[in-house]
DNA sequence: CCTGATTAATTAATACATTAACAAAGCGCG
DNA sequence: CGCGCTTTGTTAATGTATTAATTAATCAGG
């Protein structure tokens, strides 16, 4: 059989392993995971947003948003309000104190990433973007959808 | 700041999603989880194989491993036994029962593969490899290690 | 209106990920 | 031998992933 290590779906894992490795130190030291994250940056720069489209945006999947945001309101990084016209929805944004948090870890991340991207090659990069792409187009059936 | 959505951890995060589309409902249908799949995989390969081997060829972490052996232990499929020149360290290996499952799945997961290798491409496949291999080699860093 | 289907979000149950702390066995060296 | 250090594997605590089931609100027809 087909060695394993050598499929794509184990690479995949092993490269996000390996770039995650660069910026879950920095989000550490500020208390926030990498979904956490993901949700702040995605709030910071839409304004309100619904789960759903959250979910969508951040390829989570509504059950694990629902803990996540449970623990970023606990922290007073997120407040959500009903929608008065559809009891079902909610409203979510970040509260002032998250959105100082974003402007103190986006630094970081920036530099870093400015910094991988140096290593790897602008070029590889791009090109390996467009290949994860096309990947990402066959597989219709993705989180968050 | 750039959008998170066009950077490299996200994308390789769908692209992975997007892969395991394919494969995670065989797996399923046959009970086992994608990081069980990965264990039975080695072990009959591999033969014989000590957890913390075991745990670098499948990107798994120490603590992540105690328990999906044990699971996959409580299943029959995978057993252990003490080596006796140093009675820290265990060899694991599959069952009979955990190799019969392994032939049952092989082809399915292989006929997938192929499909799913037509349909990207096979050489868009290897050139993905190629830049996966230089990202996976950048960070050092890796589970598992 | 009112009832069945749909939708938004949550809950439940199980499995894995990550970090830190630990127990136990082996090892090295005075 | 005895003590400190390292290694192997596990436990603990918290957070996320996945699937299925559930609650509550809206909507579409009749």
């Amino acid at each position: 059989m087909r060695d394993f290590q050598e499929a794509l779906p184990f690479k995949l894992l092993r490269a996000r392993d390996a770039t995650m490795s660069h910026f879950r130190p920095i989000l550490n030291s500020h208390g926030v995971t990498e979904q956490q994250w993901r949700i702040i940056r995605t709030l910071e720069k839409h304004g309100e947003l619904e789960p759903r489209f959250l979910a969508q945006r951040c390829a989570l999947l509504s059950p694990s948003l629902t803990g996540i945001l449970r623990r970023l309101e606990q922290s007073g990084l997120v407040e959500r309000h009903r929608v008065p016209e559809d009891r079902r929805r909610v409203n979510l944004c970040l509260t002032s104190k998250g959105l100082e948090l974003f402007e103190r870890i986006r630094p970081e991340v920036e530099a870093k990433y400015q910094e991988f991207e140096v290593q790897v090659s602008p070029d590889k990069l791009e090109r390996l973007n467009r290949l994860l792409n096309d990947v990402i187009t066959l597989g219709a059936n993705v989180s968050g959808e």
